[in-house]
RNA sequence: GGCCCGUUGGUCAAGAGGUUAAGACACCGCCCUUUCACGGCGGAAACAGGAGUUCGAUUCUCCUACGGGUCACCA
């Protein structure tokens, strides 16, 4: 058989060699130890939140050790494309303050990061698999392909195109010849001389060396449209683009062996392997995989909320590296990246996703930003998720921060809230907007006694008392209309007393927040200012 | 079904042939406290099961069970 012959007379037109790619795409000139990783999605409209182990993975090993983590869109099935698709996932991961080194925006010396914009590569190297006799046409129609299908699960048997039930792997150059000239279209499929009987061992980095069947199937490299499927793109890509550590789910693991033959036969070096476990969700008491229905499947979900970058991030970190949690301990204050990020502390086992230890880990983290920095993040968030909200915020920045003060820096901050969503239910009794009680006085109290309290609270009140003084004239207050004046007095003596000084706080509380609960009351009237803090109290007695 | 991966408290997990088997989240109790948070202290809670190797196994081996993945002209 006449290999090259056969080459030239499915690929007239690829008239350069792949050692011309070779040339352009030469070995990256980077300092030892530098990993070139990649992030390939492909743009199907709908960027998962699981993603971000892998992206996260990358862009970590790729900065820490100098390389190069670049962006790589994997369009080769136009069937399943959605529009707009890659601009989501660049937004996407920009929010989590991802970013390329190369890719579709970036450009680079690798280009084209899209695959759909490579065929020709693709072909050259199809060619050669061709002209060396690795790879050959198959003219197998869908249906003759069932009937295979079929004839191999009544035989119990692996499916697949391999061995006996191979139809088109020796055709001779006429026939071939003879089928072109008909237009029927067909495959380019990988010759492959494996045995499923054999075992090989392969070393994933994640994952210690694992023992996987040898493949035997002849897959299809190139579709009828000339396109190449995953598995060849992924040989080609990852050679040219110089990839040395390729970062996937373990999905992925299955046709691993299929991939080794591949850059064998053509005569690529092995990248590095990572294969990362499924991130799961429990339903019942099975684990599942993280769905496209589920809620907070999607990345998107993430920014809608409010969830900082930061937490979301941290959180992932606190999942990829098991000893991220102790670092974060030792090191409170410090970025992100500086977290020695390690391959060896990644878990080989899939984990739960948490939305609980999510949300703890984003009140800690949002514990520890300064008013001004949740301002700004809060406002960005609210200009397109709350409108209302935003234009509020704005109107008095200075207000706004004033607010977000409470409680804040310090050894032991507020944990208030983890998403930017739920900002608005804590401090919204600040604005007139939103400033409505909600809540009622809880226990028996005499309404005369009540508004005793608030006037009397009223009559010496000052706001440039420091807290002390404020909290001894609201223990004044008490006494003077029958209320203990201490908690714990109260408790030795319940039926001595109308009260106690706490009530009589609620009463205030209550007066000035619309709230049972709320951060310290001191600190609430001293933003609110003296003049909004006595109308609310009026407001209220007048109404009670 | 074949092949592959995995299995330490409810969850995330550390760990080593001999440990009182860490820590975090959640939960419960107590303390602090004018509320809520925060913080502090304490509690309950785990090596999937069965063989084998060994003086000794949760750790090594095998089997079983369970969970997951994969078997496309999708990635």
């Amino acid at each position: 058989m006449d290999y090259k012959a056969l080459a030239e007379l499915l690929f007239p037109d690829i008239i350069k060699t792949t050692d011309y790619y070779e040339s352009i795409y030469p070995e990256r000139n980077l300092p030892e130890g530098a990993k070139v990783t990649r992030f390939a999605p492909s743009p199907t409209g709908f960027v998962h939140f699981g993603s971000l182990f892998p992206v996260l993975v990358g862009e970590r090993l790729a900065r820490q050790s100098g390389g190069v983590f670049y962006l790589r869109i994997e369009d080769t099935d136009s069937k399943r494309e959605v529009k707009g698709a890659e601009q989501d996932i660049i937004n996407c991961y920009k929010y989590f303050g991802i970013t390329f080194d190369e890719g579709i925006t970036a450009g680079g010396a690798y280009a084209p990061y899209r695959q759909s914009e490579r065929k020709e590569i693709y072909q050259t190297y199809a060619k050669k698999m061709v002209a060396e006799g690795k790879a050959y046409p198959c003219f197998c129609t869908p249906e003759e392909l069932e009937e295979i299908r079929a004839r191999q699960e009544a035989e119990k048997v692996t499916p697949g195109y391999y061995g006996k039930y191979v139809k088109c792997r020796d055709l001779d150059l006429d026939t071939v010849k003879d089928k072109l000239e008909k237009g029927i279209p067909y495959t380019i499929r990988y010759r492959c001389t494996g045995n499923a009987n054999n075992k090989i061992k392969f070393t994933d980095l994640i994952k210690g060396t694992i023992e996987l069947t040898e493949n035997e199937i002849d897959h299809i490299i190139l579709k009828s449209d000339g396109t190449p499927t995953y598995h060849f793109a992924h040989a080609v890509d990852d050679h040219l683009m110089r990839t040395t550590h390729v970062i996937r789910g373990e999905e992925w693991l299955p046709s691993l062996p299929y991939h080794i033959q591949l850059f064998s036969a053509l005569g690529f070096k092995m990248p590095k392997y990572m294969h990362i476990a499924q991130l799961m969700r429990l339903e019942g008491n099975a684990k599942k995989k993280l769905s496209k229905r589920d809620k907070g499947a999607s990345l998107s979900y993430y920014i809608q909320e409010g969830y900082a970058a930061e937490s979301v991030l941290e959180y992932v970190m606190t999942l990829l590296n098991s000893n991220f949690e102790d670092w974060r301990r030792a090191n409170p204050n410090e970025d992100l990246n500086k977290f020695p990020f390690s391959i060896k502390k990644m878990s080989p086992s899939g984990s739960l996703f948490d939305l609980v230890k999510l949300n703890d880990v984003s009140k800690n983290v949002v514990s520890r930003m300064s008013a001004e920095e949740v301002y700004n993040k809060l406002t960005v968030w609210a200009e397109k998720h709350d409108p209302e909200f935003y234009t509020i915020l704005m109107r008095d920045p200075e207000y706004a921060k004033a607010i977000l003060s409470i409680g804040r820096g310090g050894k032991n901050p507020r944990k208030d809230f983890a998403v930017w969503s739920e900002v608005k239910n804590y401090i919204g009794f600040f604005y007139n907007e939103y400033f409505k009680i909600t809540d009622s006085i809880q226990g028996d109290f005499d309404k005369k006694d009540i508004i005793a309290c608030i006037d009397g609270f009223l009559e010496t009140y000052d706001s440039n008392d420091d807290q002390t003084a404020w909290f001894d004239k609201i223990r004044k207050v008490a006494e003077d209309n029958g209320f203990c004046p201490s908690v714990k007095d109260y408790k030795d003596n319940p039926t001595g007393y109308k009260g106690h000084v706490g009530d009589v706080s609620m009463f205030l509380r209550i007066a000035v927040t619309g709230k049972l609960n709320s951060p310290d009351l001191y600190q609430v009237m001293q933003v609110l200012g003296a003049e909004e803090t006595k109308r609310r109290l009026f407001s209220f007695k007048n109404n009670i």
